[in-house]
DNA sequence: CTGAAAGCGCTTACAG
DNA sequence: CTGAAAGCGCTTACAG
């Protein structure tokens, strides 16, 4: 003999109930709330009056279930404390949020392993998108994303492989056009300090070092690499040891903000004369780099506009468009203030 | 007459898969998954096994739907510009993605109509907890969240109303506490700059103000406080105001240390003697702070700690749990730099 | 353009 | 301790 049904409703207002209160089937409801084309004017209207009238939020869970497809996107970056990709992930949000996509901040630690198990983590939740920064992960983090089949954007450097979505810069060229500039102001033996020894950093490395082998000066002895976290302190440290090193050197091109405001702080603590003696420059122009004492000269990254852009043509791919170009290439600029 | 069934499998590895494999039913792989006792120790290695072997992974959409709650926790924090967040977030995160939880980054900008509209976009989601920092909300969110019926601890400030949660510190304490430093240093006319003024900021000036009037010392002409967003730049800009309004002074209490950094830029750039002219403190101890010239006095604030403990009190309530105390009172330290 | 049926992949509530 | 049935609240796929 049948049991009667068991109730097991949460008392949340339910597509349902919009239809019934809109006097239409629940299916022309959930055509009106995804905005598909064929819905009569009236009808619609009627639905949209009820949804209001009720105060009806869509159930994501129920959604995700019966479409297979969440309106979660993972935004994957290194770090927080970097202000770098905090400024990025703020530009993504201010897209993709009023958008109807709920963007889940992850953060790797600039650990591959760690992306991976991230990865893993949020693609159970069957994402609509997925953003992440650089292209440096290992071979089956590549292959989670390929297999989950959704649209990636990969954000801050340039490729052209087929396929690829991506927006950036060329971290190289900016890396080089600082460099550029040391030399432009009279600079010749120009070091280089770096810590963390990510891609990126990496990749400003070669512009640096393209640029003074071209002009004859590159002196590998000048380059000062560090696998340390990235601080002001280190910044310190790692000036201090390459004067050690290199008493010669007449300017320094400090692969980020942080290294080079500590590079400025300890060059008072010596009472080396920035630029006289030592023209010290940065990279990303974050906030408190002009405060400094020398303001610092420094390269403005645009990560808002990565974001921005980034955000941009993820959703022309989660709705199925096809982007301008596979990769958008932004550009940067040298901040030129007293310290070189 | 009936339609044949038509498949809309993900082609997903699913429960069903798993009690298959398992030979058993689908239920009692259900209750092996969510740890519940009463299962046979063979048949549970049995479903271990087969969960092992097919590398199953529960889909979080479908239990949400059928359990009434998803496995997030939004965490909403005002800004991650402040490295204070981050190192709350990180704590987070560390306590919670370990033991299953989806921890969701929600950023409020200090505005508490942004906190509603978050709110009520990530309780549509049925998180199982929430995190949320200090009491200053709007009704409405007030009442999100208890309509929400979910657990919520408070994060950084303290409060002893009747059933609530929380894990911080007393803002008011430790800026007495600065400020009772400043005077044990000798000086007279101690100063307050602040921005921003949040609740925490706020209650901080509460503690300033009490040490001063116990001591006889307190005099509103000495504090400065703008409501514009706390900045390196801004904390330098502040100093020189009060410099004018005020050349009196021989202390200040910058109420965070972007401020206080900012502050001792200036006081370099106007030549002004830190600390023989000028005794300079700040709020949070953050990095780069003891690298400054001189290095800076500051408190050194409890966010990781809160962060760990905040969501292990959340953790215990999600898992229906009594925590020992409703509110945990965490403490800070004075840091004495050369600065004062 | 609109709708009735089936199904997404789990858990709840009940029975044994 | 274990299981068959029903249901969570949507969307898909098909039919008209």
């Amino acid at each position: 003999m049948p049991r009667p049904p068991r109730p097991r409703g949460s008392g949340r207002t339910t597509l349902q109930d919009v239809a019934a209160a809109a006097g239409v089937s629940p299916i022309t409801v959930s055509r009106v709330l995804r905005g598909e084309r064929r819905v009569d004017g009236e009808l619609a209207e009627r639905v949209r009056q009820a949804v209001q009238r009720l105060g009806y939020v869509p159930d994501p869970a129920a959604r995700a279930l019966a479409s297979a497809r969440s309106s979660q996107v993972p935004v994957l970056v290194p770090l927080l404390s970097n202000a770098l990709f905090v400024d990025l992930l703020e530009a993504v949000h201010r897209v993709l949020f009023p958008a109807g996509y709920q963007p889940l901040i992850g953060v790797t630690h600039y650990d591959t392993g760690e992306e991976e198990r991230l990865l893993a983590s949020h693609l159970a939740h069957r994402p609509a998108g997925l953003l992440v920064t650089g292209f440096d992960r290992t071979e089956r983090s590549r292959r989670l994303i390929a297999d989950a089949g959704l649209p990636c954007v990969h954000l801050m450097e340039l490729s052209d492989a087929p396929g690829v979505h991506c927006v950036g810069f060329s971290q190289a060229d900016a890396g080089a056009a600082i460099t550029e500039h040391l030399l432009a102001r009279g600079r010749r033996r120009i070091g280089f300090v770096a810590a963390q020894l990510d891609p990126r950093t990496l990749q400003r490395a070669e512009g640096y070092r393209r640029c003074l082998r071209t002009a004859g000066l590159h002196d590998p002895g000048l380059e000062l690499l560090s696998a340390e976290r990235s601080s002001i302190a280190l910044g310190g440290e790692l000036l201090q040891r390459l004067l050690t090193l290199r008493p010669d050197v007449d300017a320094v091109f400090f692969c980020n903000d942080d290294l080079a405001q500590g590079g400025l702080l300890a060059a008072q603590r010596l009472r080396l004369d920035v630029p006289g003696r030592l023209a010290v420059a940065g990279f990303n122009d974050l906030a408190g780099s002009a405060q400094m004492l020398p303001p610092l000269t420094s390269v403005r990254t645009p990560r808002a506009e990565v974001g921005h852009a980034g955000a941009q043509m993820l959703l022309q791919l989660m709705r199925g468009e096809t982007p301008a170009e596979h990769c958008v290439r932004l550009s940067y600029e040298v901040v030129v203030r007293e310290s070189s």
